[in-house]
DNA sequence: ATCCCGAGGG
DNA sequence: CCCTCTGGAT
């Protein structure tokens, strides 16, 4: 199957059963989704969650953050991967947020990419769901699925690659959507470590199926 | 043992 | 390009 016709039947399947998908991070500004999506490197939206149910609260403002210490976000953070970093990451996005933005979370992926703790997975996801910009943020999920359908050449090995061949192969007006759906699935159902395929509605349109069903025909 | 909506540094 | 960070769930 041609990679055209792949984003074809993606797109309307997708369209069909999640038309609108979106991220599970709990947040009610800006700020606190940039502090949650800072949260989420390597950890699940469920823990992220958890730990930002108390977080806000005491931190509501960037500059209520900024005026913090590591050691004390560290506290309410323990218990997400890699809590000394992104303590650390917090305050100085902060700190930057109101000493370089006015408090007001930028709406570039450059400037945002300023801050610590912001790369570029999380600046996509900024521009995208806050500043309705067709960017489209690649994470481990969005990469993975991506190779498995067959929607990017096996050459782009890195995020980076993979975003540019979706952004130009998905309409424009479906990119972010197209994230969350990308996500979900890769959540869900095609799992890192053994898909579930069974369950996997995309069969017919998967380049890895295709392939397992070729080198082993009794599936 | 392996993975979860990565980023920074060498 | 590699390595480190490093908690919780399965």
């Amino acid at each position: 199957m041609q990679k055209k016709e792949r984003y074809k039947e993606l797109v309307e399947y997708f369209s069909m059963n999640y038309p609108e998908a979106e991220t599970e991070l709990v947040y009610t500004n800006p700020y606190e989704l940039l502090v949650a999506v800072i949260l989420s490197a390597q950890c699940t939206d469920k823990r992220v969650n958890i730990v930002t149910q108390k977080l806000f609260p005491r931190f509501p403002t960037p500059e209520s953050l900024a005026a913090s210490t590591a050691e004390e976000v560290f506290e309410y953070i323990r218990s997400v991967s890699y809590p000394n970093n992104k303590a650390k990451h917090l305050v100085g996005m902060a700190r930057i947020l109101v000493n370089d933005f006015n408090s007001e979370v930028p709406n570039t992926i450059e400037d945002l990419q300023k801050m610590p703790g912001v790369g570029r997975k999380t600046a996509n996801v900024i521009v995208s769901v806050i500043f309705n910009q067709p960017a489209m943020a690649v994470d481990t999920h969005v990469f993975r699925v991506s190779h498995r359908l067959g929607l990017v050449p096996k050459t782009a090995k890195t995020p980076l690659l993979v975003e540019k061949q979706l952004i130009k192969h998905i309409p424009k007006d479906k990119i972010a959507v197209a994230h969350h759906w990308l996500i979900l699935h890769g959540r869900y159902i095609c799992v890192a470590r053994t898909p579930k395929c069974s369950e996997c509605n995309l069969k017919p349109f998967c380049q890895a199926f295709e392939k397992q069903k070729f080198d082993t025909p009794h599936l």
